[in-house]
DNA sequence: ACATCAATTGTGAAATTGCACATAATATAG
DNA sequence: CTATATTATGTGCAATTTCACAATTGATGT
C-alpha cells in the first residue's frame, strides 16, 4: 500500500510525463532525482494504477438489429454493438464499455446490484466508472470457482465492483458447484450463505455471463465439476448454455440431469424475479446458448455485438 | 471529426500501446502498418482525446479544518484537500478533482448547472468525468471575458461541461462588464440574455471560483473594464474579492461603486437563491477574498486546501 | 564490529520513439 | 491535361526510454 507522499510523488511524476508531456530528464531535473529513477516511479505509477488510460472507444450502436432483438425475445433493451475492424480481444472490451455505460445510467445511491462470473462480466465491470452513485452495494450471486483466471471469479469481480462503487460488498462464501444436490442445500442453509443469497435476490440489478457447454473450456469440466461424459450427457439431453451456473436447453427449459441443483447460487426462477437482469455475451459460437438464454425469460437487457445478434435472429 | 473506423483504429492503436504495452514496431507489424503510421496514429488518439490519461491524486481530505469551516461560516458543506509535496499548479489540479468528485456525487438527470469563470472552474470542470447522469444542461451565469487564456472563459467553460455531461449549453452572449451599468441594463434586458439569465436563476448548482482584487493580476484591468487607479479606489472602499464579477468586502458586503451593476451575468443575490452554490479558490494570497466570500451567504460549498482554509480561519 | 541479505540507486548500452526532411499520392484550379 | 497545392507516407538519425547489471546503502543477526 502507497503511503500518501508516495501516492502524490507518482502522481506528480505521471501528470509530468503523460499530461505535460516532459522528457524523463526533465522531470528528473524539476524534481531533483536521477532519471532512472523517474522511470522506475512511471512504472510504479502504472503498475499501482495511479495513472489509469481510458480508451474511447467508437461505441455506435445497431438500431435496427437492436429492435429486431427486442421484439424477437420481448425484451426490454437491447445493446448491439456495431463490429470494429479490431480483433476479438478488443471486441469483448468494447462490449464492456457498452454495458458498462448503460450499467452505470441505471445506479443510484444505495442500489443493490449482484454479480456472476466470468469473461464478459470482468470486461462490464473494469469498464464501469466509478464516481457519481454512492453506496452502490453488490452481492455475490453465485459461489466461487477455482478458475484459470482467477480475476474472472465471482468473488473477485464483487470486490471489484463494490470498491469502484463505493459500497459494500457481500461475499457468498461457497464453492461454485457441490458434489451432490444434497450437499448445496446443505450449503444454502447455512446462515451465512442464506443470508447473502437472500441479499442478492433482492438485488435491482443482476449481472450475468452467457456460457455455452464447450467441452474443450469449459471450467466445470477443467475444475472437475463435471467430467467430460456427464457433460455430453447433458448437452445429448439438450444442454445448450449456462447463465449463473444453471444450464438450459435451446427452448429455455432449466436442464433436469441435476446438475443445477448442485449450484450455489441464484438459480434461474430467482434471477428471473430481480428486475434488471442484464447478459452479456460475445460471439458466435454461442449462438445456441443466447437463443436459449434468451428463452428463459430471465433477461431483460442484452448487450451483444452485432455478429452474434445477427446468428441469434438467423437460426430461428 | 472521425469517422467511426478511424476512431476504432486509433482506439485499438493505443490500446495495443498503453494497455498492452507493444512497442510501436509491434502493432505496425500486426497491423499491417509502417511504424511512422502507428506513431501519428498514437499521437492523433492522444490530441482527439480517444486515450486519456486519468491521474488519481491523493484525495485525502482534512476533516477537523472542515469542521471548523462548517462551523465558523454556516457552510452545508465544506472539501478541505490535505496538502501534497508538488507545486501550486498540480495543487489546483488536485483541488480540481477533489471539487469534481463531489459535484458528480449531486449530479442527476436533467439538471441544471451553471458556471462562472476562472481558473479553479476550470480545473474542476476539467476533471470531471462523463458518463452515469444524463441530459445535465449547463448555463453560462455571467458574460463572456476576452481572457488571457482563453480556455477559462465563462462560454468555455459552459460548451466544455455541457458536451462532458451530454446536456445543452445555454450561452450567455454578452460582454462579461458593460460600459456602464445602464448599458448593463440594456443588455439585461435582451430576449436571449434574459432567457439565459431566467435558466441561470433556477439552476439547480451553481460553480464559482473566488478573485482577489490583486492590481496585478486582475482581468479586469488588465481588459480595460476598469483602470488601475478605479480598482484601488473599489479596495480602498473595502473591497476584497468576487464571485461571478461581483465585488464585495471583507463583511461579505457588496461592493457599492457601481461596477457590480456594470455585470452581466447573476448578481450575489440571485446566487444566494441558487440551490447550491459551491466556490472553489486556493491560495493563501485569497485569504480575505475567501473571508468576504464566505460571509455573503451566497456559498453553500466550499472546497480549498488546508493552508488556505488555515489562513482563512485565522484571519478572525 | 562484521558478515549477510534485501532494497535502493546509478551506469551504460540496446531498444524504442520522436521528428525533420524527402518523396509519393491525391486533390484542385486553370 | 497540366500545374500547383495539399495531404499522406517513408527514411534516417537524434533523442529518449528501457533494462540488465553493478554499486551502494541500510537493516539485521551473530
Amino acid at each position: 500500500m502507497l503511503t500518501y507522499e508516495e501516492h502524490d510523488l507518482l502522481a506528480q511524476v505521471a501528470a509530468m510525463y503523460y499530461e505535460q508531456e516532459l522528457t524523463q530528464n526533465a522531470i528528473a531535473a524539476a524534481l531533483g532525482l536521477s532519471r532512472v529513477k523517474i522511470y522506475r516511479l512511471l512504472k510504479q505509477a502504472r503498475e499501482e494504477g495511479v495513472i489509469r488510460f481510458t480508451i474511447a472507444w467508437p461505441l455506435q450502436r445497431e438500431a435496427e438489429l437492436e429492435q429486431a432483438l427486442r421484439r424477437a425475445f420481448g425484451l426490454r433493451e437491447a445493446l448491439v454493438l456495431r463490429p470494429g475492424g479490431s480483433d476479438v480481444r478488443y471486441a469483448l472490451a468494447r462490449l464492456g464499455q457498452l454495458g458498462a455505460r448503460y450499467l452505470e445510467q441505471m445506479l443510484h445511491d444505495e442500489m443493490m446490484l449482484t454479480v456472476c462470473l466470468g469473461r464478459s462480466t470482468y470486461e462490464v465491470i473494469h469498464a464501469v466508472q466509478p464516481g457519481f452513485a454512492d453506496r452502490v452495494n453488490v452481492v455475490q450471486a453465485v459461489g466461487s470457482l477455482a478458475l484459470t483466471s482467477p480475476e474472472l471469479d465471482s468473488a473477485a469481480l464483487t470486490r471489484t465492483l463494490a470498491g469502484k462503487l463505493g459500497g459494500v460488498a457481500h461475499y457468498l462464501v461457497a464453492p461454485l458447484v457441490a458434489d451432490s444436490g444434497a450437499d448445496a442445500e446443505v450449503l444454502r442453509s447455512q446462515r451465512d450463505i442464506r443470508r447473502v443469497l437472500e441479499l442478492a435476490r433482492q438485488a435491482d440489478v443482476a449481472l450475468v455471463g452467457i456460457g455455452n457447454l464447450d467441452p474443450e473450456t469449459s471450467e466445470f469440466v477443467r475444475g472437475g465439476y463435471l467430467t467430460a461424459d456427464e457433460l455430453a450427457g447433458i448437452r445429448r439431453a439438450g444442454g445448450v448454455g449456462d447463465m449463473a451456473g444453471q444450464i438450459f436447453t435451446l427452448n429455455g427449459q432449466a436442464d433436469n440431469s441435476g446438475f443445477n441443483r448442485r449450484v450455489v447460487g441464484l438459480n434461474l426462477t430467482e434471477l428471473a424475479d430481480v428486475d434488471t437482469v442484464m447478459a452479456v455475451a460475445l460471439g458466435q459460437e454461442k449462438r445456441d446458448a443466447v437463443v436459449g438464454a434468451l428463452r428463459t425469460g430471465v433477461i431483460d437487457v442484452l448487450c451483444s455485438d452485432a455478429a452474434t445478434v445477427q446468428a441469434v435472429l438467423e437460426s430461428r
